[in-house]
Order: structure tokens, then C-alpha cells, then sequence
DNA sequence: CTGATTTTTCAGTATTTACTGAAAACCGTG
DNA sequence: CACGGTTTTCAGTAAATACTGAAAAATCAG
């Protein structure tokens, strides 16, 4: 192996435990962001028991991972004709990338917390004392904002990645 | 206790719980987002023990929750007149609130992931074969983007509520 | 239908993260 | 500067989360 293919194969490995290591502060389990990194960065679709070898872990840790991966629409499989095996692909496209997390996210983070404050608005409507109107007004606070939160994100996930980037042009302007 | 009285305890309860189990997914720990929420529904501000009785929880742990909601400023301690220890109220305001979250997470999520980026692009400029440079092309469109939006976040950041609210009403609208 | 290959499941185990409780350090007051 | 109240630390333990490996199920070619 020659010198530059070498140094390719160090950057790329440490971009893959580096990923890895930062999927944990994301919520985001180590391998996951670990086969993530390695599918990205693969000039070739790769196999579960490629991915296996690649970051020595077990079949069924790179199998449920690979799944939630797909399941997220992070990578999808790819057939090849004449292989049985299911083959997986990463999405490149950096917008892409960035509206499936952003929607994950929402799903996880941001409709929980509106159904909870929707709940605790609700419980609180009709309670007359001084605190029960504080507490009913600082849920409906917080709610208006997660809601409008919430419906932002929508926005911006549907945007075209130069619409999204033409508007943030204007507001950093 | 009279009715309203109970019915607003039960509200507040359920809110303190179940903001514990959402902090879960944002990768705060449960007692963490357990006393944020007791402070920022808390008509007075609270002591350790207060807390610590409240949420049936150790001095300890009380105690290092209590620190590094501190440290976010997300709460913060007040001084009483004749009394030695320390009572704790929240932030109430959501833009506030906000742009605190937004920051920590900036400083745990974006921050790492832009050196990684930076680092692995560097590492791979002069790569000459064809897979060398796909990758070095990846790091630098992923490192672009991140870029980006760490400068948004801190744009959007340093807004006062009301413009940020002008802005995005004309992004939806 | 059979046998080989590949995928899926899951009980058991390991690792990581959070919490307890008690002891130590700190701090203001008399 | 000694004492009682208060805060801080941290070793040990508990709980949550992630991973392994082997067995079961599914899939497919002949």
C-alpha cells in the first residue's frame, strides 16, 4: 500500500472513531455514528459483515444499528445483481443529512414536550388562585414557543437547501 | 388543601415528572430537567433541602444538579436577607431559556464535530488519488455546513426575542 | 422440498452513567 | 477560635444503556 492510500486510511479512521465518539454527546449511540461515518466516507457500498469487520463489533450490534440507520434514512440498502446479501449506502447530500436529523430530532425532543406542556396547560386551565394563573400562564408560554419551534423546523426541512441558504444569507448578512 | 389548591399540585407534579423524562431524551439527565422544572414553576425560590425533599433525592446529588444548572444559567442563586443558606429560583423568560440550550448544545455538539471536520479535511488536502480527494471533498462540504449553522445559531442567538419572532414570521408566512 | 446462506432475535453480560450517603471542608457568629 | 449550620466531595452502589454470540427464522437456488 503506498504512502497516500495509507494517510487515506488514517484520516478516515479517525474520522470514524471521532464521529463516534461525538454520536454520544448527540444522543446518539456510538456505533451508529460510527457505521454512519464509515458508510459516508466508503467509495463503495458496504455489508453487515464488512461493517463488522471494518469497526470489530459483533453481527447482531451492526445489524439492529444498520437497521435504526435505515430506519432513520440515513443509509439505505442496494441491491446487487447476483449477490444475495443486502448491500448499504450512505446519503452524501449534506442537507439531506441535515433535515433527516433535524426531523429525529423533532420527533424525539420537540412533539413530547409540546404534548407535555399541552397536558399541563390544559389540567391548569380553570384554576383561579394567583399560582395556579402563574403556572397556567408560564405553560402556555412555553408551549407557544415549542409550538412555534416545532413548526420552524417543519419550514426549514421542506426549504430547498438554496432557498435555506439564500434566506440565512439575508439574516447573517 | 382545597380543590384548586390540589389540582395545581398534581399539574405541577406531572409537569416535573414528565419534563424529567423528556430531559431523557435531550440528553440531560432526569434530575437535571426534574429540578429545572420544579424552579421554573417554584412561586419562591427553593433551598438544597427544599429540592432534595421535594424530588426524593440525595443531598448529592441535589447538589451537583443544582451546580451545573449554575453553570448553564439556567438557575440561579439568591441571597436572603438574615438567612445562611442558599435559595435557587430559575429563568423564566423562553428566549432566554432558549438561547442557553442553544449555546450549551452549540458548545457540546457543534464545536467538537467542526474540529473533527477541520482536522480530517486538513489531514487529507493533498491526496491525489481519486478516493483521496472524494473524501477530503466530504469533509469540507460537511465542515461548510456545520459552519454555517454554528454562525446561525449564534446570530440567531444574540437577537433580541421580538426580531427573531419578526424574522421567522416572515420565513412562515 | 432441501440445504446453504443470510438476516433477525434476544438472553446474558459488559460498559457507562447517575445516585446515595456519609465524611470532610467551609463559613459565619458569638 | 470553637461551634452549629451549610456546602462540597467522593467512594461505593444502583440503574440505564449498549453489545455479544449463538440460536432461530427467513430467504433463495437448485
Amino acid at each position: 500500500m503506498d504512502t497516500e492510500t495509507e494517510k487515506l486510511k488514517q484520516a478516515r479512521d479517525e474520522f470514524v472513531a471521532q464521529w463516534g465518539a461525538l454520536g454520544t454527546q448527540w444522543g446518539i449511540n456510538r456505533t451508529m455514528a460510527q457505521i454512519h461515518a464509515l458508510l459516508m466516507t466508503a467509495p463503495e457500498s458496504l455489508t453487515t459483515d464488512e461493517v463488522m469487520e471494518e469497526l470489530e463489533i459483533s453481527r447482531g450490534n451492526a445489524h439492529s444499528n444498520i437497521k435504526e440507520l435505515v430506519a432513520w434514512g440515513l443509509i439505505r440498502s442496494v441491491v446487487k445483481k447476483g449477490e444475495r446479501r443486502e448491500f448499504f449506502e450512505a446519503e452524501k447530500d449534506v442537507w439531506q443529512i441535515f433535515t433527516i436529523v433535524a426531523r429525529e430530532r423533532k420527533r424525539r425532543e420537540i412533539d413530547p414536550a409540546l404534548a407535555i406542556l399541552n397536558r399541563c396547560a390544559e389540567e391548569s386551565e380553570g384554576i383561579a388562585t394567583p399560582e395556579g394563573k402563574a403556572f397556567h400562564a408560564q405553560m402556555r408560554s412555553l408551549e407557544d414557543f415549542v409550538s412555534f419551534a416545532s413548526k420552524m423546523s417543519d419550514r426549514i426541512s421542506l426549504m430547498k437547501h438554496g432557498f435555506a441558504l439564500q434566506m440565512a444569507a439575508k439574516l447573517l448578512g
